[in-house]
RNA sequence: GGCCCCAUCGUCUAGCGGUUAGGAUACAUGGUUUUCAUCCAUGGUACCGGAGUUCGAGUCUCCGUGGGGUCACCA
């Protein structure tokens, strides 16, 4: 069983590559029936903001991940992590450190021009004389002075670092707020974690989280380090490269199961398999199935992904979602067969709405090109007479293949081919060359609406030829 | 710059010492469709370079190259 969590700081919108290992994250709880929670990191009082807290929450709603539990706020726990930094003062393992930030500069500085390793020289580690007045300590953690930190990344290996990279790090500001490394490694271990999946930019965060556990007497967690989404250039994902909020992606009408879908694939496989459903994804993965690698993102499929879902969407939901896109449609037949003749033509649900509106709407005017290849010669006469078939028609008119026998019976006895009146048909009745089935078109209409835009063509087909 | 990580078609990836290096996407061609889209078929395109280890290396080791991450009283 694992427990994992996903823990943004709120001082932005939920971005893509942050859905990704949250969703391996909650993969992962789900796989094992464990638990997944959701804690806000917002120990840095003056970087938070209310609307990028609701944004996340938004996104993960949106995307229908679920969290076990209330939502965690690190803010509300201050007074866990002060007992604490002053059990750790107590036992001697951390201390107070008088260096100013001024002070701290000019070391940067020194060791820069040295050209060393800039880091904390360790100079109040083992101090006991009179502190300085007028400076408000830091509290640092004392981290080993020599040997390995090492652990075991589920996805890359085993990782050591050297302890001298890492310095005595600051557990509390001289304001008393504690920080980051500090109370992740506290609520991670608090709150029962099993497992940590993070992105890869965590990675030296690990061992100074460690040196936490270590003092604190906590029991280190297993951890995952993902490497991280790229641009379709292979460079790091930045605004400039489209959409990265999350939300974004259902302004642009992605589903979300194929934003899921997507990011999924993006450094985890199972075999050949492209198309996951959740609970498909719930039932295969495992987090030590994560690549090392990084990968790039790329539109193109995400687009395939996203129209493949569109496709095998039932109408009646489809239809649901349109509502937000601007779609009202009335009628279940009227619904349906406008749905089944759309929904193959759009990738994005802002594509769909795009093509029902082509039906729905009266062409306001007639595609250049279109017009005057299929309305020519004969069109305008063929038209009327087919108006009037339409007209005369005395069997029912409701489905596409009610249609489908007039357009059969016309062809029959006018003796042409179907492109005869199929073209100029779909020109009036769209105003373009392209799109969905003219026995669909013509039932989705009916049969006055569909006669109509018939009238309005030949009539235009008239005048054009009278002026010319 | 120090430290750490990574490297198979353009892209996502399979591979886990012996394969004609597979799939998907994108692209091209053909078929189906009166059109477009869908769908189906076919095709081209990849193991970063160099040394080793081995009878045999995309797979193991080392070096190089390239890319990424990180070096805060941010998270």
């Amino acid at each position: 069983m694992k427990i994992t969590r996903f823990a943004p700081s709120p001082t932005g919108y939920l971005h893509i590559g942050g859905l990704r290992t949250a969703l391996f994250s909650w993969l992962a709880a789900r796989h094992s029936d464990g638990k997944f929670f959701l804690r806000i990191e917002d120990t840095d009082l003056s970087r938070n903001s209310q609307e990028a807290l609701e944004a996340i929450i938004k996104a993960f709603d949106w995307v229908g991940l679920d969290y076990d539990g209330e939502v965690f706020y690190q803010s509300q726990r201050f007074d866990i992590y002060k007992k604490y930094i002053e059990q750790l003062l107590d036992e001697g393992k951390a201390y107070r450190c008088y260096m100013s930030r001024e002070e701290l500069d000019t070391l940067r500085e020194e060791q820069m021009a040295r050209k060393e390793r800039t880091r904390y020289d360790g100079r109040y580690r083992d101090f006991d004389g009179t502190p300085p007045s007028g400076v408000e300590p830091v509290i640092r953690i004392k981290a080993p002075l020599d040997g390995d930190i090492v652990f075991d990344d589920g996805i890359k290996g085993e990782i050591s670092i050297s302890a001298e990279e890492v310095d005595d790090l600051v557990i509390a500001r001289s304001d008393g707020t504690p920080t980051y490394n500090f109370v992740v490694a506290i609520d991670d271990a608090l709150m029962g974690l099993s497992d940590v999946i993070r992105g890869d930019d965590h990675l030296y965060n690990t061992p100074k989280q460690i040196v936490v556990y270590e003092a604190l007497g906590f029991t280190i967690p297993n951890f995952y380090h993902v490497a991280m989404i790229n641009n379709e250039q292979g460079k790091k994902l930045s605004k400039r490269d489209g959409a990265t909020d999350v939300m974004e992606y259902q302004k642009l009408g992605f589903l979300p199961e194929a934003l899921l879908n997507f990011l999924v694939r993006l450094g985890w496989s199972h075999g050949d398999q492209e198309i996951f459903s959740i609970d498909e994804m719930i039932e295969l993965f495992d987090p030590k199935d994560i690549n090392k690698s990084a990968s790039s993102y790329n539109l193109d499929k995400l687009l395939w992904l996203n129209a493949h879902y569109i496709k095998n969407m039932p109408n009646e939901k489809l239809a649901k979602m349109l509502k937000d896109y601007g779609v009202e449609i009335d009628g279940h037949d009227r619904m349906e067969m406008l749905l089944d003749a759309t929904k193959e033509r759009g990738k994005t649900l802002v594509e769909l709405a795009e093509q029902i509106e082509l039906i729905v709407n009266a062409p306001k005017e007639y595609d250049a090109k279109a017009a005057k290849k299929a309305f020519k010669g004969e069109s305008d006469s063929i038209l009327a007479r087919f108006a009037t078939l339409l007209t005369d028609w005395d069997s029912e008119l409701h489905l596409p293949a009610d249609y489908h026998k007039v357009l059969e019976s016309f062809v029959e006895t006018e003796e042409i081919g179907f492109g005869k009146i199929a073209q100029p048909l779909r020109v009036s009745l769209l105003g373009s060359m392209t799109g969905s089935g003219m026995d669909e078109i013509m039932a989705i209409l009916g049969r006055d609406e569909t006669i109509d835009r018939i009238k309005n063509a030949v009539d235009f087909i008239s005048a054009n030829k009278a002026e010319g």
